[in-house]
DNA sequence: CGTGAAATATGTATCGT
DNA sequence: ACGATACATATTTCACG
């Protein structure tokens, strides 16, 4: 991973949309060259995948929710059957395991209340590995960045 | 928003890479009508933007932190002059502003330790409007998902 | 890595429902 | 107002230097 390299993934980083040609004008680069990096980026998964960003206001899901989960005991086969619930469940959009009092810290989006209620239920109380759990309501979200930072 | 919207971007929320011939025929419709929905919807803002996700491993960008700060005052503009800052930082991937006893709870993705020193000075104590924070140090991102759930 | 030509895709105009 | 077809423009993609 050379310079160019991450100027190509600074640029798809902001936007995904632009076309190889325009991409390859930015990093100073042919077409063809340009497209055999992205290529290879992709091939050896730097690149994950291109996505559509929405607007939750849009959607009617802007509700966000920081769940912090404390579990029952620290038993593998506890922690394994929670994260395959908070997989599957949509409403849940993020998932760290940390380290500390407590063990997991989960983003949840959903349209309302009622839509809380139903995360509470088919993630947090099923199952019964988890111990206690603390909501804090987001009234805003100020800042919302899939760009990670670049060291070179 | 009909149902051909909603199938339309429930798909780009998947995969933006999707031609719009492809994605036209797995919605249903001629590539142009297709395109000008896309188009409808990128204009009224529902689509935001379309993004490259990296692996944060593949970058070393890789130490994620759960950051909860608790402000000195209930201060308009202190909270929006820390707001600026965490709008400025590109370590700061994430900032939800909660109600409660805490404050703002912040995603943070660093290289490693000294990454998080360097934001501590730069966001947390830089400007004087923090009282406390707190850090949840993820162990493991169990899930990282920027599709939203889409009610229709 | 760059060039150029063939294969694809995008974008537009027009017509039909 | 919305979708389909067909055509013009632009982009991607690949063989070759």
């Amino acid at each position: 991973m050379d310079r160019l390299d991450l100027r190509i993934l600074d640029q798809l980083q902001r936007d995904a949309s632009l076309t190889n040609q325009a991409l390859a004008e930015r990093v100073g680069l042919s077409p063809s060259a340009c497209l055999k990096r992205v290529r290879r980026l992709k091939a050896r998964g730097v690149i994950q995948r291109e996505v559509a960003i929405l607007a939750p206001e849009a959607l009617g899901t802007s509700l966000h929710m920081v769940v912090e989960v404390i579990m029952a005991r620290d038993d593998r086969a506890l922690y394994r059957d929670f994260v395959r619930r908070v997989e599957a469940a949509p409403e849940v959009t993020q998932c760290y395991q940390v380290t500390g009092e407590v063990d997991f810290v989960l983003i949840v989006s959903v349209p309302d209340m009622r839509g809380y209620d139903r995360f509470c239920e088919s993630v947090l109380y099923a199952g019964g590995g988890m111990h206690k759990f603390r909501t804090l309501i987001s009234r805003k979200r100020n800042k919302f960045e899939t760009r990670l930072p670049l060291s070179g």
